[in-house]
DNA sequence: CGCCGACTTGACATTAATCAAATGTAGTGG
DNA sequence: CCACTACATTTGATTAATGTCAAGTCGGCG
């Protein structure tokens, strides 16, 4: 099975909706963006893959991409030939076994997301973004409190239902509870815990001025690559 | 393979979040809700499968359920074992392209179930479920038209993130603005291109009596098996 | 007949969107 | 390197949408 590499450029389209399904791609490095238009012509930002995610699944029923993707930096995946991947899986019981399990994922993964969008409110929708992506990073080997977020307040609002100026108050909000320090895109989370109970719906009644200890500040330019 | 079929009575659980993944089911007849419980112990609603879904896929990944499934009337399903089905897919590649289809499918569909989730307000989002409804009903050779809700307004309302007073208010507006006719439980959409208006968004300044023309009232009793 | 749960309706409070404007930031070209 | 433009973000004032609380109605069923 011939496997390549494939450098994706900020902004670049990796693939498109509706083009013909004929690979997945795994992805080795960097962040991107995947949307769909809706009938309307507005973009719904469906979520954010990260190293190791693999993009393109939601084509394998109908054959044909249901989403674009888009990079929010300069990236790089690794292109599956889906037709070979297919055979050679009828001849590797354990590779289609893995596979299985990571479209089995990926279905538990949107609908964890269904979870948040339906239910909860602004507040509570954007902690468990964060908590999310602070878990993905966790899980990938970096700081799970310290990152840099990749997406525009546009972006994040898109994606969970909430304009701009929503996300932005939000952020002011976190930051008066003592929750997280934010400097442009850089994010330092310093209530973890509290962060969680925002999300999971725990809050009861606030105590107001407490668990301030302020750790330093994220400076400006931090990255993971 | 030993598939066996079983019957599951109204209000039964045909399996559990947690429990061990061993069986997908396929709905013979019969409607169902999944739904998960979240931190805070709310449901969550995720979906209302019916005739031809397939029940338990989201357990391949974890190998649990990280769904329930209770039945909204009496049903009947398939029950196939799981790793009966993997060892037979590796000598059929077609059932192995099918299932892949099959996975492909409940992806997309997540996908646009929080498109609905996301960017919609409430009357936009209750319109697209039922339209929703309305299509799988014609997919499945019943009437788009005139179909029964086999769910209470409080499980729309949790599906929808909405509140059973905002679903019950929806409804009055939608039968004001002459877009459906409703008798309990049982719906009848009198202007279907009104109510995928709706649902899309493309509702320009409602022109406030026009395609008033009165079909008759759905029966009270009228059933879908 | 009367209870109970599902549903509807009304008054009010709260949330988040909208509109509008100011401020900041990242590029870009001189 | 700096001025300048375009864009991203923040902030404020206001409005519309939806949730909350509280009755009340309807229908089914024992």
């Amino acid at each position: 099975m011939i496997i390549t590499r494939r450098r994706v450029l900020r902004d670049e389209q990796l693939f498109c909706v509706d083009e013909p399904f004929q690979t997945m791609y795994a992805v080795r490095f960097g962040h991107f963006k995947t949307f769909r238009v809706n009938l309307n012509g507005e973009r719904q930002i469906l979520g954010f893959p990260m190293t190791s995610d693999v993009l393109g699944l939601d084509a394998i029923g109908p054959a044909r991409h249901a989403s674009s993707v888009v990079a929010l930096e300069n990236s790089e995946v690794c292109a599956i030939p889906f037709t070979h991947f297919e055979q050679l899986s009828a001849d590797l019981p354990s590779l289609q076994h893995h596979f299985y399990r990571v479209l089995g994922h990926a279905i538990t993964r949107d609908q964890s997301a269904m979870l948040v969008m339906g239910k909860m409110r602004a507040e509570q929708k954007f902690a468990a973004f964060l908590v999310n992506l602070s878990t993905r990073y966790a899980d990938r080997g970096y700081s799970p409190l310290r990152f840099r977020l990749r997406m525009s307040r546009e972006e994040i609002g898109n994606y969970l239902g909430l304009t701009v100026e929503s996300v932005s108050r939000l952020l002011l909000r976190f930051k008066q509870k003592g929750l997280l320090r934010i400097d442009h895109r850089g994010v330092n989370i310093t209530d973890r815990a509290g962060m969680e109970a925002l999300a999971t719906g725990q809050t009861t009644a606030e105590p107001i001025a407490s668990r301030v200890h302020k750790p330093p500040l994220v400076a400006a330019d931090h990255q993971f690559k």
